[in-house]
RNA sequence: GUGGAUAUAGUUCAGGUGGCUAGAACGCCAGAUUGUGGCUCUGGAGGCCGUGGGUUCAAGUCCCACUAUCCACCCCA
């Protein structure tokens, strides 16, 4: 237990991180062209806000949540979803006073008590955002093709778009309604879950994989056809936006998602390279969550990205393939005489903004040179009886083998000309 | 929470029906005369064989429990 990360964690090691970074930069970027702007809310909240936000009934809430109390008794939360916590400061920080709409991104670890499986961990990963403020149909298109431009520039082009909508309270009241009555005569040919779904959340039986609640379903009821005239013209719009900036996409009226605070809008990306898990991006339109949780009425829409599966996805697709980082020069001694005069050196091109190195383990010059290629350096300088007497620095290109003496004043420019050349 | 598979060096894995002083490859370290890497050769370090019980003269090998990992269900990113 003492050295075994905790079940469902994971150590990102330094080969790992720059392909993180690498994303990271990606989705910064994307987000500030369609200006975005990041926020950072705590790792951990109030637990009432899950409870509201995402809702009672909801599995996460159920039983997913990592929830504690602290020394005074709170209870507290560690963060499941990104949503809630960013409409939280929406709310405290009274952001509604800021020109709307009020567009934000965020980086940020989840955590939810599962059994992890593949592209499951416990603790994870989203890049998201969230648009408050304004109820364009605008503003769900900006928000999946954000989501589309990202995949697309991290070199990801045939991942599938799905989209629907769940209508707004009262169409879904309806249609609850409708989706009951049919099913309710096929009962007994439902999976057992299914069964206890009909009565608690029977908008669930519609993603149910179960065979034979498939069978049954294909003549159930639409929701698409029972949306309130406000919700279709919505949905239309959505729709006609996503064509006009030429974002492919497919209805699919499966789609519902787990957490009670969506309305109109839900969408998924989803990838074949996820094993049992599919979706990589999940998100949509939730007009009430800010008002519930105590704010004013506020129409909003956003996604979550789980990185970790972005990250399996690309690797899929050979598209991770980050080159290790390189150090510019290596400091070799050939013996610990000349270890002041190499140290000088090494802090001389640390200052000037080279990456140096130099051997702490006292090896041979032999071994020195080996390391040197290993970690891996693209030059080495080799300082011994010679190059201190002389000043002439022996300077060993390790890509081509080929070996030049350089003086040391001129080691700056030296170094700094056959660097940009891309050496 | 449920089901299945797995658990041996840093890593990937060998170790039929119990008898090992537990192996290989890669990696790591050190050498192959005199100041130099990548290839090659030689040598070395490194394993409470997941943990705890049990069966047995004898257990890495059989049985049980626990834990962890992987996969799937549920659900989601």
């Amino acid at each position: 237990m003492l050295t075994k990360a905790p079940r469902g964690t994971r150590d990102l090691l330094p080969e790992e991180c720059p392909k993180w970074v690498f994303m990271e930069k990606v989705f910064r970027e994307i987000c500030g062209q369609f200006g975005y702007r990041e926020i950072r809310t705590p790792t951990f909240e109030h637990t009432e806000l899950f409870q509201r936000g995402i809702g009672e009934a909801t599995d996460i809430v159920e039983k997913e949540m990592y929830t504690f109390l602290d020394k005074s008794g709170r209870s507290i939360t560690l963060k499941p979803e990104g949503t809630a916590p960013v409409a939280r400061t929406y709310i405290e920080q009274k952001l509604y006073n800021k020109p709307l709409p009020v567009k934000l991104f965020y980086i940020t670890p989840c955590f939810r008590y599962e059994r992890p499986q593949a592209g499951r961990q416990r603790e994870f990963h989203q890049f998201g955002i969230e648009a408050f403020g304004s109820p364009s149909p605008l503003i769900d298109v900006e928000v999946i093709t954000l989501a589309v431009f990202f995949l697309k520039r991290l070199g990801l082009d045939s991942l599938e778009v799905r989209i629907n909508s769940i209508g707004c309270k009262r169409c879904r009241e309806d249609y609850k309604q409708a989706l009951k009555d049919f099913l309710f005569e096929k009962k007994g040919s439902l999976c057992n879950t299914c069964k206890l779904r009909l009565d608690k959340n029977p908008l669930r039986i519609l993603d149910c994989k179960d065979p034979c609640c498939q069978k049954l379903l294909k003549d159930a009821p639409v929701i698409l056809e029972y949306l309130c005239n406000d919700c279709r013209g919505h949905f239309d719009e959505v729709k006609k936006g996503l064509s006009a900036v030429d974002v492919k996409y497919s209805v699919d009226p499966g789609i519902v998602r787990g957490l009670d605070y969506y309305t109109k809008t839900v969408f998924e990306i989803i990838s074949e390279d996820l094993g049992a898990q599919s979706t990589v991006c999940g998100g949509g339109r939730y007009d009430h969550l800010v008002e519930e949780c105590g704010g004013p009425p506020t129409p909003a829409a956003g996604f979550g990205i789980g990185v970790e599966r972005l990250v399996m996805i690309l690797e899929a697709n050979g598209l991770l393939d980050i080159p290790p980082i390189q150090m510019d020069v290596f400091v070799a001694v050939l013996d610990e005489s000349y270890r002041d005069y190499g140290l000088q050196l090494l802090y001389r091109l640390r200052r000037a903004g080279f990456s140096a190195e130099t051997d702490y383990m006292g090896r041979s010059l032999k071994a020195q040179m080996k390391y040197a290629d290993k970690i891996p350096s693209k030059y080495a300088f080799i300082i011994g009886e010679d190059e201190v007497k002389t000043g002439i620095i022996t300077v060993k290109d390790l890509a081509t083998g080929e070996q030049e003496k350089v003086p040391s004043d001129k080691i700056e420019t030296y170094l700094k000309n056959k660097i940009r050349k891309g050496c």
